[in-house]
Parts: structure tokens; C-alpha cells; sequence
DNA sequence: CGTGTAAGGAATTCTGACACG
DNA sequence: CGTGTAAGGAATTCTGACACG
């Protein structure tokens, strides 16, 4: 991937209602993922949220996280520990990633 | 380049405020360019305009010509006939884009 | 804990128009 | 021709809070 091509992926450019819209979630839900801090986005002069498109992979990673029941706390440890196999887990269904990570409460 | 770093290039994200921001250009100068036909955005649910990073590029490519006294009839027509050597003439100087393309009115 | 909602304010965006030239 | 600006309205975003649970 070219630095061209990685700015693209990482700059912070996207306002919250197009975020709401790419992933599907309320703008409280973006919201109060950033409070939780499993989101960082930038600020604009005066205040408005600004998000990339990794960003809005990241938020779709954590939805799927969430319909799974995993809380946001466990999320953001999850994140700590690897931060770039969001793609690989991206890429696998639920099951598979239950089964491999086990970050589900008591799930067996 | 594959298709996913494709959609980050030319999905349309970017509202005209951070547009602006990241071109120079005002928010004035970035409709009519539209209403000349060089730009076109797409629009949100309620009619906001929602550009990409191509389009980015391309008000940067615009922005350069306007310098040096290119009309936009002029570069529509130029936008026409090379649709895709945005990138090249991007990355030469002024005076040997001037040279090479000679669509600036009478110089020299 | 995670998310919906009403609340009020501030900032954004939109269109059509007048202005200069 | 290209762009600034004032105008009024509509939509966006922000924060802090109450609610449910």
C-alpha cells in the first residue's frame, strides 16, 4: 500500500452523520464508543467530529462485536492487544471468531 | 490497487466544509465549479453534497489551472479528452504543464 | 451498561440574488 | 467570468441530562 493510498484509509475527513450512515449506527452509539475510548477521531476548528475510513471499520468491528454481547470494555482490551488484526477478524464469520478469540462471556 | 482502496479514493464522504479545508478553495468557488460542470458531487438523504478524495484531487488539479488563467470552459474540455491524466499533470510544474499542454490563452 | 430522547445553542449547508467587472 | 457577500431557512452537530434497566 502506497503512503498515497494510506491516507486515504486514515485521514480524518468523514463527519458523524455519514459515519451513521456507512455503519449503521445512531450517532449516540458513535458517541458513547468514543467515550468508552475505542474510538479516537479528530476535531474540526470548532468542535465537529472528524473520522476515517478506518475508523468507520473499526466502529463496524465493534458492532459486530456488540450484537455478539461482548462489552465495551472487553472490546478495548481486545484492541489493545491486537491492534491490526481487525481485518483478519473482519474477515471471519461470528462463529469462527468466537471460537478462535473465545472474547465472548463464558461462551463454553 | 485493489478494489477496497478504490472505494476509499472515490466514495463520496466529504462534506464541502472539510473539502474546502483540505483544497484551500471557498465553499463558493467549489459549487460553481460543480455548476461549470468539472465536479460532481453526489447528495446526502437531505440534499448536502458529498464529495471523494478523486474529487479532492481534482479541485487541487482545478485550482492549479485557474492560477494560471485557465477558464473552466477550457478545462472541462481538457477534463474530456484526458479523463484520467489528473495524476500526471498533477505531479509536473506549472511551466512544463504549460508547455506540454499549452491550454493557457496566448502565453508567450 | 448501552442507548434513546428532548433541549437549546452554535455551526453548517443550501439556494437565488446582487455586486464587481 | 469567477467569486464575494448578505439573507433566510433547513439540517447538523454538540453537550449534559433524564430514562430504562
Amino acid at each position: 500500500m502506497t503512503d498515497e493510498e494510506k491516507t486515504y484509509k486514515t485521514k480524518k475527513v468523514i463527519t458523524i452523520g455519514i459515519v451513521s450512515e456507512l455503519t449503521g449506527l445512531s450517532e449516540r452509539q458513535i458517541r458513547y464508543y468514543e467515550e468508552r475510548k475505542l474510538i479516537f477521531p479528530e476535531r474540526s476548528d470548532r468542535g465537529t467530529r472528524k473520522y476515517s475510513f478506518v475508523d468507520v471499520e473499526t466502529l463496524m468491528d465493534i458492532a459486530n462485536q456488540m450484537e455478539d454481547g461482548v462489552r465495551t470494555f472487553e472490546i478495548r482490551q481486545e484492541m489493545k492487544k491486537k491492534p491490526d488484526e481487525d481485518k483478519l477478524k473482519r474477515s471471519m464469520i461470528k462463529g469462527q471468531l468466537n471460537a478462535q478469540f473465545g472474547i465472548q462471556k463464558g461462551l463454553k
